[in-house]
DNA sequence: GATGAATGAGAATTCATTCAT
DNA sequence: GATGAATGAATTCTCATTCAT
């Protein structure tokens, strides 16, 4: 936690990101003006160039938020001992991150694809990122069938968003019925277990 | 079939439909300006709008064909007899459609969810359609977790495009691996069992 | 009358001038496109252009129209013996072509004075043509007042169209009070005064 | 008074509503286009658009002008005693407000009937204003003539602008002329006269 | 006589950004 | 820390016009 999460309180630079994300997932980067931020902050538009130097920055300010959170998922599990038990917990606090801004965030990323692939931040970070978890969840010789199930694994959460519209059940209902559906999806240790 | 695919070769508006997709696709709807369609297709913008009279005409003629071929998936599952034969059936054609435009369609349909909110096409035709796909996919009495299985296992396809960045394998092969995903993830028949 | 009025009518040539003076007449010329009129007749843009070189050329033929009924009327007044009773008839002959495509025209004139004036056609003779009346109207030795009122008086039928907005009155009644207070505009023959 | 014309001096904003008036009143509205305000100005467009938020706003912003001042006529024409004197008296100072940016108001609004119709401003306002004076310039009783009477004596003024083409006076001697008919027109009072 | 397709110029408007204060 | 004023480039869209058929 720490920085990352403390950035987005308090502070009119927190409460830039805070609203930013909101209109950047609502309605697409490209289609959020820099006027619409500052009028739903109460701001001029000079003033959020007090704080950020520009539009791509407040998004790789964004993601760099994110990117720390996933980073420490990462180290965390870098720091275990490999197996079915961690690659559980790590789907667990996985989901934890994708809950409160997080699913916002993915919800930008899936929908701002030209943007993060035209920032120069350090995203290469996240692909590493996503990379080191896909391998934690992905059992030692893996076919590209469990490749992809721990891949598809982590969108689940992400999904749920999308997928859950129009079905008559709690926000709590759907993330717990997700959670359940990430941990059946990702690939199962083919070691020897007589089932 | 038939003529909606058709529609996207050979004339003039087909072609623009056709750029137009790829664009909106890879750079999304917004950040896609009339002139980038035009200059890639070595026209004016000026004949594009002799051919569709506004931007999102455009956008609305692609969703049209998305939508006929989504229809007609869903009248053929209804003129059939229930059950999870026709549900795998059902799943194997819907991935058949998501190739080609479909995949591209589907990339722009969840890439740019503001347009598609703002247009006033028979768009309420989709969610209509796929809810009848899910209530075809969903065996009766199907809890909240089967629902939302039931929803995934359409989206999976989809996300492949999005899960299979970095993995080694040919376009084929990754469509395979998500299409037995897709079954497996689909709502089993509670066949037999005293509930 | 003869030719200039029997172009209003029957012919393809007649009906655009026709509709295109009805347009010009309400929305404005600049305003009016070309795209209106055609659409307004069930023509496509290129049949106008069959029949006029261009959209001024409507106009100046509209205007030809107008100016060879007020140039009749000049001529049929210089043949006649001047005096109070021939600027009776002058103006009760005006008010006559005013009516008809006549009120049309002026609205139009008045609301399209850009047009007018960089139109190359004729229109000096327009001009030529109101000189004339004026002066037909104009007592000799009258003064600016009585200028002021010949130029009024041929105006006042004009104007009775939008002075009238609001009265519950029929038009024709309307018209015979116009008619009435511009004969009473009309300056006043100086007759028997003493200089 | 006051605030209504100084608006139009010194600032930034005041200076594009004299501009844009001058021009929308030689040109009419839809000729008049934003990049020739602006150059006019030695601004930019977008300048324009700091300080208005379209080109319609513009036009509200001159019509609120004018239609103070006119108000303010009728709110004091409404405070004094009825009567021949006021008719007098009112007609005056209409003739007063039409000088100066009114007479370029009304050559304005006469030309461009279409936008005013469709500008969404307190126009009714102008509408009622103008009903009032009408009302207050017509004689208990008066019959249609006399209606058409007082409406036309206030359009007087207006039409000396366009009637005194090419009379050879200055435009005070026109105007003192115009005013003199104006009086005249104005509908007399029946008042135990015999007839 | 008339049309379908296309064009180049220009319209209104919006945007990210700058800068003096 | 923040604002008001301004800009240059881009956007969507419309228009008068042309021309091969």
């Amino acid at each position: 936690m720490g920085g990352a999460t403390a950035a987005l309180q308090g502070t009119t630079k927190a409460q830039i990101q805070s609203v930013a994300l909101r209109l950047f997932a609502e309605r697409g980067y490209d289609s959020t003006s820099m006027r619409e931020i500052a009028e739903a902050l109460s701001f001029t538009k000079a003033a959020l160039y007090y704080h950020f130097a520009s539009k791509e920055d407040i998004v790789r300010s964004l993601i760099d938020t994110m990117l720390s959170q996933v980073g420490e998922l990462v180290d965390w599990a870098h720091s275990q001992t490999q197996g079915p038990g961690l690659r559980h917990e790590v789907l667990t606090r996985w989901i934890d991150i994708m809950q409160g801004q997080g699913l916002r965030m993915f919800r930008f990323i899936n929908a701002n694809h030209r943007v993060m692939r035209e920032i120069s931040t350090d995203k290469s970070g996240m692909e590493e990122h996503l990379r080191a978890l896909y391998e934690i969840l992905t059992p030692p010789g893996a076919g590209l069938a469990d490749q992809l199930r721990a891949r598809l694994s982590l969108m689940v959460v992400n999904m749920a968003g999308l997928a859950s519209n129009g079905l008559e059940a709690s926000e709590e209902d759907i993330l717990a019925a997700a959670r359940q559906i990430s941990m059946e999806l990702a690939p199962k240790d083919p070691t020897g277990d007589p089932a």
